[in-house]
DNA sequence: GTCGATTATCTCGATCGTCGAGATACTAGG
DNA sequence: CCTAGTATCTCGACGATCGAGATAATCGAC
């Protein structure tokens, strides 16, 4: 087993990718004058939308691990730059759902889905074996990762 | 080409992967009593030091991408814990280095070295020609990501 | 209809980040 | 040497954000 460095280096890489994505976020914050939360907050509903379901005030809290005090305030924020809209919810009214505006999703679209496309395009001259070796490499990172961001696991 | 879902679901992933990374930097946060500013400082000054260079305040500044009071008061909140001390520069005495103390360098053993460790263990199953495969990957997504990190480049 | 549980909001104190001004130290030119 | 100019860091005041606890509104169960 002679890669052992090798491995290592790709650990490496993997942070340094994960800085470089938080930067584009950052950059998002700058361009739209958004607070780091905020952009995180967004990208939040966003992916929930992508799967079809409206985020409520509460769910959002867990998402971006904040208290309901400051998803209220967080709220007040991008509602008043008009990035989302609150909403009742007709059969539970004490939820707020949580529905983007056209802006902020095409902003969004712009920013994130161009990133997006760009790596999809990336990935053009991968073929299916290799594709298939990518995506078990990102599986057993994220299943490795989530045991660790849980809670310290007793490593002895 | 017919695996353009294929590819796409791989994006998802890594971003997934992303929001995992950040949750094990937020639990470090948590169980030090430290923002999620301070611990992308002490990570960047930690990454400094495995490249044998020791950070001054101000090229701290540029990696968190704050202005040089708050980095005054990072440093002091860090230094007030005794995570870092200040050292100046004997060169050239304006700079002030940061050097981690043992306590900070252990726990920051303890929690990313024991991420690193795991993911490294994750790899062992794989060929030479899957990491190969992977370390492509990992060195075109951060290319593709950097160049909409940089600036947003005029995409007509 | 009343009671307990859930959800969002409000208020307050503490922390964090930025702006502007200032202090210290290096560098270049006379 | 010494003065001006530049670079680096620090300090004080202000605005914004976050967390804890208390409050109001709503739902479900009895």
């Amino acid at each position: 087993m002679p890669d052992e460095s090798e491995r290592r280096e790709l650990v490496l890489l993997l942070r340094r990718l994960s800085v470089e994505l938080d930067a584009v976020s950052q950059r998002f914050a700058e361009e739209h004058g958004l607070g780091r939360t905020d952009v995180r907050a967004l990208v939040a509903i966003m992916d929930a939308a992508r799967r079809g379901e409206a985020l409520t005030a509460g769910r959002l809290g867990e998402a971006v691990e904040l208290r309901s005090a400051s998803v209220t305030a967080l709220v007040d924020r991008l509602e008043r730059v008009g990035h989302v809209r609150r909403v009742r919810d007709p059969e539970d009214r004490r939820r707020v759902s949580l529905q983007l505006s056209d802006t902020a999703r095409t902003a969004g679209a712009e920013h994130f889905g161009g990133l997006a496309r760009d790596l999809i395009a990336a990935l053009e001259g991968y073929t299916d074996e290799e594709l298939a070796v990518v995506h078990r490499f990102l599986v057993d990172m994220t299943t490795t990762t989530m045991r660790h961001a849980r809670e310290t696991p007793p490593s002895s």
